[in-house]
RNA sequence: GCCAACGUAGCUCAGCGGUAGAGCAGCCGAUUCGUAAUCGGCAGGUCGUCGGUUCAAAUCCGACCGUUGGCUCCA
């Protein structure tokens, strides 16, 4: 047989020849290198055959595929760690169960059933012990075992989860195993990919915890114990990564929620109920009232409709069928049943069939800032970003089937405009489509032409988007904005929903140009989706300095003694005046101390004052950009931050 | 919900069977000072809650509450 090599030439090999003769036959230097094989662009390892007539490549340690297989290879090496750790305190083979050990991102993990938990102690142990192991240099074997035996190996074993991944390989599968350390070391059902030996795994690796993780990801089956390792080619990676992980660690919008005295939760509130104090409670209002204007500019209309509604319209929309479990038990008064609002459509469906609409009316747009309550399961709170009291930036769209196009178009621009002004400028769209399966409403036309409406309007607004079959709720496609923050983590943020039934099922109705009573259609539409999620996005994403126009106390003036304090105050409702959030620094307070007091607040600008300002009329500050700035006539400064503080500008330049 | 770790003063944390500690913040006093912590004093906690073991529990055990990380990126 032969193979195809990267430079074009063809390479002559014994039939069955595996990646590592490919690699033996182009030159023993990189034999020596070889750490796998692309095999017609699919990451194959030396171990393997290479189908005859394929494009083959080698793999080497600068190659990135190395890290895949140098991570995979690490999965087998902590699990080899793992069983003989358990075996040195006396458990047996058949007490020791492996689950499945993939890459993933920045390095591996493992499932294991394990006679006991493993505590922090452990991991230190089993990160010691690969060491070793990678130190052996233990060559990796690969065999096929034809399925019987592999299953009689395992049932031996008495290990249920192998035994279960191999019922599930198609017939006619090839059943391999990697071995490592003989029959001494360990043994894994494995498809591979992995380096020909454990020494090929560059050092740079850490366990970094312990997990539970059901088996297959399914709640009805038993919980595994989860343990995720990081691994890199070089030092600096890996060095970088945990200092990645420490610095978001600071930015954590819990901890700026405290150090800023933004919010805080109380346990006798509530889980997931977070409590806003005055600093706080301002940039909530302040998001809250971009997005209002935004909205008023663009023609909607705010409205609202409280917190209580019967649980009859929740019937009747489908939500307590399909939702119940999310939202808080029924509050019974007599014969009546409440329910806290877990959604606002109904109640504007409900007050759109208060009214008598013709398709003169159409589109309506209306808005509402609700407060909502969603039972989130306990462990899925986690700070702001997932809470039960939530303040969504809700609106639905009644209009036509031709209109969606432009409404989804106008609805992208709102949603672009306002993560433009808060510096989100790296996202994607996903656009959810139905799939194949049944549990979809309305007929296929009506998606199809509701799809292309969407893509129409995506092409024409620019903006870049990614399509996911089946992803669509049954209602109707959808699109969700997918921002990244400023250290690159992913948010699901802004969603446009198209809904198809729910209006028909509240008996929404208009009035249309031939006189006859049509259905609208509905959009579901919301840019910051709940401010609170939004708000702890945005403290990570800015690291706590808020933009000029957001920040709670928006300029600090110290005095540098109390003999200033007046002339202080004097400036402070000059501030004011001009629409400034300002306050002064506490009285008997050391300059140097109320700085970096207003420092640690990140006040975005600090003004000194003193007996040479008063003098002349300026002030000396300092801001994030200028650290130093002396002088400057008290008029010019207040022009210029309320400018940019009205101008909501999220880089202010230095003033002129 | 499930698994693991954690829960001590407003915050950060020490103490881990023998009557509760520090720094910061707070309060009082002194200091009046040019861009990130002035000095001294005072006060502050039924150690998350409930129960158990013990002569004795913040410390050991259990339950509950809360917080944090995780719960398919499929051999």
């Amino acid at each position: 047989m032969h193979v195809l090599l990267p430079d074009g030439k063809q390479l002559e090999l014994p039939e069955h020849a595996t990646g590592r003769q490919v690699a033996e036959a182009i030159g023993p230097g990189l034999a020596r290198a070889a750490l796998g094989v692309r095999v017609d662009g699919r990451l194959s390892d030396l171990q393997s055959e290479v189908p005859a007539g394929a494009r083959v490549e080698v793999v080497t340690k600068k190659d990135d595929d190395a890290m895949f297989l140098a991570r995979h290879t690490l999965a087998h090496v902590m699990a080899q760690a793992v069983q003989e750790l358990f075996e040195a305190e006396g458990y047996g083979r058949s007490q020791v169960h492996m689950g499945i050990g993939p890459v993933i991102e920045n390095g591996f993990y493992y499932d294991f059933d394990l006679p006991r938990t493993l505590n922090p102690d452990d991991l230190e142990k089993i990160e010691a012990r690969m060491r070793e192991l990678v130190k052996a240099d233990l060559p990796l074997q690969k065999y096929a075992l034809p399925r019987d035996e592999a299953l009689a190996r395992y049932r031996e074993l008495g290990d249920p989860y192998k035994v279960e991944l191999i019922q599930d390989l198609p017939e006619g599968e090839t059943i391999t195993f990697y071995e490592q350390g003989g029959e001494e070391g360990f043994t894994d059902l494995c498809r591979g990919p992995h380096l020909p030996r454990t020494g090929a795994v560059p050092p740079h690796f850490k366990l970094m915890s312990v997990a539970g993780a059901y088996w297959r990801g399914d709640e009805s089956r038993p919980m595994l114990q989860r343990v995720y390792g990081v691994a890199f080619a070089t030092k600096e990676e890996l060095e970088h990564h945990l200092w990645q992980l420490e610095e978001a660690k600071k930015r954590d919008h819990r901890k700026l929620g405290r150090e800023l005295k933004l919010f805080t939760f109380a346990d006798e509130i509530g889980a997931g109920l977070p409590l806003f104090l005055p600093r706080g409670e301002i940039v909530r209002h302040e998001m809250e009232r971009f997005v209002r204007e935004k909205q008023t500019e663009h023609g909607y209309q705010h409205v609202w409709t409280g917190h209580l509604v019967k649980e009859e319209l929740y019937v009747r929309s489908g939500h307590i069928a399909n939702y119940a479990d999310d939202m808080f038990p029924p509050m019974v008064d007599g014969d009546v049943t409440y329910r806290l609002k877990p959604m606002n459509c109904p109640s504007h469906m409900t007050l759109f069939n208060s009214q008598f609409y013709s398709y003169r009316d159409l589109p309506l747009r209306m808005a509402e800032f609700a407060t909502l309550y969603r039972n989130e399961r306990s462990g899925q709170l986690s700070g702001l970003t997932r809470v039960r009291s939530l303040t969504q930036d809700d609106a639905h769209i009644f209009c036509t089937e031709e209109q969606i196009q432009e409404e989804f178009a106008l609805a992208l621009r709102i949603v672009r405009e306002t993560l433009d002004t808060y510096g989100l400028k790296d996202y994607y769209v996903q656009l959810s489509l139905r799939g194949d399966e049944g549990k979809y409403v309305a007929d296929d036309e009506k998606w199809e032409r509701a799809t292309q409406a969407l893509r129409a309007a995506l092409d024409s607004e620019g903006v870049d988007y990614v399509e996911a079959r089946g992803e669509a709720a049954f209602y109707g496609p959808k699109a969700d904005f997918m921002a990244s923050d400023a250290l690159g983590r992913e948010w699901q943020l802004s969603t446009i929903q198209v809904d198809f039934i729910q209006p028909s099922r509240l008996g929404c109705e208009y009035v249309a140009e031939d006189g006859s009573k049509r259905t609208p259609v509905v959009l579901h539409r919301a840019v910051t989706g709940s401010t609170e999620r939004f708000l702890g996005v945005i403290l990570e994403h800015f690291a706590g300095d808020l933009p000029l126009w957001l920040a709670p106390e928006q300029v600090r003036v110290v005095p540098i003694t109390d003999k200033h304090r007046d002339g202080a105050m004097r400036l402070v409702e000059r501030f004011e005046a001009a629409g400034l959030r300002a306050g002064v620094a506490d009285e008997g307070e050391r300059m140097n101390a109320a700085v970096r007091e207003a420092e640690l607040l990140k006040i975005p600008y600090i003004v000194i004052l003193g007996d040479k300002e008063l003098e002349q009329g300026t002030v000396s500050f300092r801001s994030r950009k200028e650290p130093n700035r002396n002088g400057v006539p008290v008029e010019a400064f207040v022009e210029h931050l309320s400018r940019n503080a009205a101008g909501r500008v999220l880089e202010i330049s230095p003033l002129g």
